[in-house]
DNA sequence: CGGTGATTTCACGAATTCGTGAAATTAAGG
DNA sequence: CCTTAATTTCACGAATTCGTGAAATCACCG
């Protein structure tokens, strides 16, 4: 079974993107960004995907003008072209997975005050300051991991 | 400042739950959980919550239950009491992490079927494989990720 | 510059989420 | 058992999210 079986996909996009949206992306974006990482050469026109979503112009824009604040689809255009190609970025998940730490390392403002108000000598004080330190852990850890994938992802495709 | 400052820590509730409720979780649930973090021993009873956060006690027990499907609380009834006593559990971060760790597991089957419909041999095909195995091998690692966060845990508190 | 096709903006309407109040249910103590 | 306190359920209403259609804007081409 090498053919494309179009209905498939569709279903496969609908799924995966409803299950992505549950981990915080939302809906419009998460099917734009399936729809893309299932098509070949990973590029798409605003037209493709309002076509293929059945969706209008205007909830292509809007998904897309997040898709790239969030960076993993950047819009280019061919130079003599009126019409926008999206394309998704090859490590999306090297990116997804960094942006999501980003979000975490703006939550370290947030917690040191807490353990400040909290008392750092308190409990409560400590559970928070326990918090942080688990998210200073994992951003610490998480250059290796990253690295650790690159090698394994090249082992088991470039090779 | 090792002073409880009420004001304070009702701010680092709202604050910490909205940065919270960002990747993922509902708003109420959310507040909550921060809430019960920012108490001492961990525990609060529903109506203490309810005059906390300023809601009605039909949104704590949503919250509760919410809580406590995903695992991050407990409720415990005293003997001989009516009331209802939620206490959020130790090792939060650990299960937090488990958990979304087991969401992304349920992914595999969607993705698999995806490769399908597009082709394993296709360029998108490739693409959504080389996503499989990047899950996969998060999923492998976290074990390991963990096991050094609670040693370097204990290193930083316990000791 | 003017024409044309593509994209974005914006106000509206639908749909969903979310919390409340009141009634119903559960559980403890007399 | 009956009383009473606590919690849950449920229907309603408010608020927010989300996508559309139409108009406006933008960019390329002749």
């Amino acid at each position: 079974m090498t053919e494309r079986d179009d209905q498939a996909v569709l279903r496969f996009i609908e799924r995966f993107a409803s299950a992505f949206a549950e981990t915080g992306m939302p809906r419009m974006p998460a099917r734009v960004f399936v729809a893309l990482l299932a098509d070949d050469d990973g590029t798409m026109t605003a037209a493709e995907l309002a076509d293929l979503l059945q969706v209008s112009p205007a909830a292509i824009s809007g998904a897309v003008r997040y898709l790239t604040q969030v960076n993993v689809v950047s819009r280019e255009r061919e130079s003599g072209s009126r019409r926008d190609v999206f394309r998704v970025y090859d490590d999306v998940w090297y990116e997804a997975i960094f942006r999501r730490d980003q979000m975490m390392a703006r939550w370290g403002g947030p917690l040191k005050e807490g353990i400040c108000a909290l008392g750092p000598g308190t409990p409560a004080g400590r559970r928070i300051a326990e918090t942080l330190a688990f998210f200073e852990f994992v951003h610490a850890e998480l250059p290796s991991l990253l690295d650790r994938w690159r090698t394994h992802r090249d082992r088991l495709f470039n090779s």
